[in-house]
DNA sequence: GGACCGATTTAAAGCGCTTTAATAGCTTCG
DNA sequence: CGAAGCTATTAAAGCGCTTTAAATCGGTCC
């Protein structure tokens, strides 16, 4: 009497219904004996709906192995509760931020929906993709932009660029303080005696800059200004590996890398060449990349706390979104130094080996 | 005349239209003064619509600066032409093969949708997730489905699995020939001269030891039966570097690990102990990773081909999806052996060092 | 006993686009 | 000259869900 439908096979009781096309909203209410507005209602969990009806529903929908369609809803409801992230799916420091930036995102009930560079696919194209899907507010992890049309976009939606500074007044941006990455890197050398701190330069680019300029501002700092000493490279392995000769021909003991990398190839070259690390050189990377924490490479690294980005990045967006805030912020973000065993104290004798 | 509509503004060419809401399909039906279906028409380059009207619609789209709401096309079409990834996006191998598929997918007319593996979302939530974005097929990259849902899943759309063996009648598989990948390692140091041929463990895992048993099956095939050695390990750095020391003790003059991670320890830990590689000492690794790549490591590895397999893959859902196949597929792919600087013929003299 | 209320429930109007059946013009043909 | 046959275009019916206004139903109140 309560059920008088039919219609639904006695299949066992968590079978989906198999037979033909995937049970609709109104499936479920036909099956519960109610009304597709009640259903949507209670499965969502929205006020209403007496205690008895949802028991019904949520009965029925079990029953059918029903599954809202989502693309349904996206064009119903207002709001899509979607953030849409660019990224390079090859760059494993981007693929981890979008792992923190996925958890933040569920916390505060957004999805995120992400859309990858690749040879065929710019950083525009990937954005506009992510448009297409309704996002709400845009991430771009690391973007170039060199045509501006960053701020405009900024203009439609809640934008945040994160890693890469960006002068625009609409777009929001989070980014680590990578002078004080390195600064810290030279003084946790400085402190554990050393005077002769070199720089394994990352070439030019904004982040690289702002190393180089870090490390000078650093030395000075430290009373250390005649020691400064720069060597040209970039943020490959081969820019360690060809700095290497000229580090052992300077008085250094101690050298800081603008990036992972490179100082990887730095250490390779410096065992190949017979220098022991940590106890002839120390050596210091930037960006605690995976090639870091690699047992055998054990690397002390500069962390940019990609947990702490990624949360925030997230945040700036819910803030625009959920209140209303409009004019543009900047997060910079204390970088971390991670001690690790290529950084030791200075030979005894200061004279090079 | 022609364009009797005065409401659009007399905005630049270009200018998108800022005022209000994003313009809709019907906005550029009433500017070109047509129904919305013939707009749909021509945006979507069907037949049907003539010249003129086309000059005109198109005209109208691009002064509103007009986009097509993907969630609506999604929602009024019979087909959505998504594919669904299920990936970590923290694995740089998965990596690789997801920007392979997205070309692959593009180029057969359908978009990639991402869900990545979380610490907060396991293989099934990601799936379903998918599965509201109405994908019509999924590829999941090197899934552990223990439970065994994903051949229920298979029986509801065509569901691929990359990367990993699995016994199932509805889900197709891609995934390289892992014995025949270590058979050529061992060929190509046989070729070289090698007898002694060591082979470090990957462990316990569907993988591990289909590299195993081609090892075993390799030697004997080159008549090296008795001098098989299998020294225990896993897929991490540290057991390569725990492996050096037994390698050095047997006869072995080259060494084939069951993944680059493992022989980069034994590397690392070779030089250190004085091992000279290659000249004393060839190294073989499995994966091709970009570890492998490194300029300083160049370590000869059998190559997964992603790309292939990626294509693969995403040719398997588009025969089920356009040409209707039904019975399941698994292709398996011949892994391709790429010689870098870590091997060479044995030293002259036969006797270790 | 009729107006009035709060708690539930429902019918119906979209969301923005695709698609199908029907219409309107024009040519061509018997 | 009317029937046929085309082609270009349109009106309208969805796609599956959300949401709003209106309807229902017991009770209450005076």
């Amino acid at each position: 009497m309560t059920d008088p439908d039919a219609s639904a096979p006695l299949a066992s009781p968590p079978a989906p219904a198999v037979r033909g096309r995937r049970p609709r909203l109104s499936d479920v209410a036909a099956r519960a004996g109610v009304s597709a507005g009640l259903v949507s209602l209670v499965l969502r969990h929205q006020p209403g709906p007496s205690e008895q009806t949802r028991a019904r529903v949520f009965e029925a929908a079990r029953e059918l192995g029903y599954r809202a369609d989502r693309t349904a809803s996206l064009l119903a409801r207002r709001r899509s509760q979607h953030l849409g992230v660019v990224m390079d799916v090859r760059n494993t420091f981007h693929a981890e931020l979008v792992a923190e930036m996925d958890a933040a995102a569920t916390r505060r009930g957004y999805d995120l929906v992400l859309s990858t560079l690749t040879p065929t696919r710019d950083e525009r194209t990937a954005t506009e993709n992510l448009l297409d899907f309704r996002c709400e507010g845009l991430i771009l992890i690391g973007p170039e932009d060199r045509a501006g049309w960053l701020t405009s976009l900024g203009q439609e939606l809640p934008v945040v660029s994160v890693g890469r500074r960006l002068k625009s007044d609409s777009v929001d941006v989070v980014r680590a303080a990578d002078d004080l990455g390195v600064a810290q890197a030279v003084a946790h050398l400085a402190n554990l005696g050393h005077r002769d701190i070199a720089f394994v330069d990352g070439g030019r680019g904004t982040i690289a800059s702002d190393r180089r300029r870090g490390y000078r501002q650093a030395m000075r700092g430290h009373g250390l200004a005649e020691r400064i000493r720069v060597i040209p490279g970039d943020h490959t392995e081969e820019a360690g590996i060809r700095a290497a000769p000229e580090l052992l021909n300077s008085h250094a003991t101690a050298v800081v890398a603008s990036n992972d990398r490179s100082a990887v190839g730095l250490l390779d070259r410096l065992a190949r060449l017979g220098t022991e690390v940590p106890a002839s050189m120390s050596v210091v990377g930037y960006d605690d990349s995976m090639l870091a924490r690699l047992g055998h490479v054990d690397l002390t690294s500069v962390s940019q706390d990609a947990p702490r980005q990624a949360e925030e990045a997230v945040a700036l967006l819910a803030e625009r979104l959920d209140h209303g805030r409009t004019e543009p912020r900047e997060v910079l973000l204390p970088p971390r130094l991670v001690i690790r065993s290529t950084t030791a104290p200075p030979r005894p004798i200061s004279t090079t080996s």
